[in-house]
DNA sequence: GGTCCTCATTGATCCGGATCAAAGACGCGT
DNA sequence: ACGCGTCTTTGATCCGGATCAATGAGGACC
């Protein structure tokens, strides 16, 4: 709760207001594995204190027993991040931990609640939904467009940003999710993620150790094949 | 400007706060084709008051002449829709008029300066903000992880649901946009899209006439095609 | 009504990624 | 250190949708 203080950024308005919102948060930790079941009743905010992550949609048609197949990733997030976890009829949203992880839980309509007697928060709040809005758009751009090979490597270069705060040069990551989940969150299959690290590996932009460990040995060169792809010089659009 | 007093669901705080509103908002009408260009100072709030239209990413990789193809349509906007429009560093976003439009322009810092003083105004664009981010991340998993049929289906039902209200039994709908901003906003070539309109009608699911006009005979048979998919009756799952 | 131009439909072929099928590699528990 | 289960890599093949190439409407303007 203390690294909820100090760490959400918008705790600048009325100087009761990060004591009201901690009274309506619930802290909780969530082993490697364990998920968080949304309420079915109401929508959650979600503060990630430390860990790491996945936002997964199961999609009403599960069948009976084994198909666990069709689980798709819709985001990744780390310490820091603020998660809206929203009950939907369709598809119900869960929080999976992929490390141990520690998390406030605010109910959305009592977290909103104190945050309107503070325009500040309430700002804050909103601005980062419509940023949160627009990396899923720019994800969805990618989704639609985009072939295998600029998936992955916009892959990395979207976690050197987040987990070390680079754009370039060199990196080395420790990935938390398995080649599965990567694959879920972009549309691939595991066999097609694998065999696009081999590529990279061939092509000397990436070099692995053990399953997670990653080092990028120019992340800018990765931004340009992410978005312009293989061929030669043209635009291959699709 | 009446329109949008009337139709902007949240004038409900402070008697005062619509007035002021609608001083910061520009009305501006625009026809069918034109494009309203994102100012690239500062994020917009956008109201459709009336009218159709697309939201339009464009990558920067756009070369020099004829290559107008790798458009991306990120969503449909109808009259009583607010939009944001993100101006942004590496894909600019554009709002086209499909057909003859009116809408109201904010700044959005403008928008908010005022709206904070009115809590249920900004929550309520809280609220909406973080519904188009459900809608988006819905949309997201379409693109990632349904085929071209599925995807189709889809948008034809949630046209249904959108520009007719209904959700099941028949019903005729004027599509405002071409084949390509369906595709492009599907992630399809227009080749396929017009080859799964043609699948559907054979299979006795919608009927059309002329370009634009489409009947579904049976919204809820294509919601079912749109999750379930082709095949006999098991988890086609990618 | 006729001309022209854009949009839509249809067919043939190609290719990227999915699927099927085995091996490896890693890591965990004993 | 060993065995075992899970995750990953690699190979062969298949298929859905992209691409290439015409042909066939619509609709706007004269």
């Amino acid at each position: 709760m203390d690294a909820f203080r100090s760490a959400v950024p918008f705790g600048n308005g009325p100087e009761d207001t990060a004591d009201r919102l901690c009274a309506v948060g619930r802290y909780r930790s969530l082993e490697r594995g364990k998920e968080l079941l949304g309420d079915p009743d109401e929508d959650r905010l979600v503060y990630i204190a430390s860990g790491a992550a996945k936002l997964v949609a199961q999609s009403a048609a599960s069948g009976a027993k084994g198909a666990a197949t069709n689980n798709h990733v819709l985001a990744f997030h780390f310490g820091g991040d603020m998660v809206s976890v929203l009950r939907q009829s369709d598809a119900d949203f869960r929080l999976v931990a992929l490390s141990d992880l520690e998390l406030v839980l605010f109910p959305a309509n009592q977290f909103l609640d104190v945050a309107q007697d503070d325009p500040v928060v309430l700002r804050s709040v909103l601005t980062r939904s419509l940023q949160a809005l627009h990396r899923s758009r720019t994800k969805m751009m990618q989704l639609g467009h985009k072939s295998a090979r600029q998936r992955i490597a916009d892959f990395l270069v979207s976690m050197a940003k987040r987990l070390c705060n680079r754009t370039k040069g060199a990196c080395e990551l420790t990935l938390p999710m398995s080649r599965r989940d990567i694959g879920d969150s972009l549309g691939l299959k595991i066999e097609t993620v694998s065999r696009q690290f081999t590529e990279l590996r061939e092509a000397g932009l990436v070099e692995t150790e053990g399953r997670s460990c990653v080092r990028l040995t120019d992340i800018a060169a990765l931004a340009i094949e992410a978005g312009a792809a293989s061929s030669p010089a043209n635009p291959p659009q699709n």
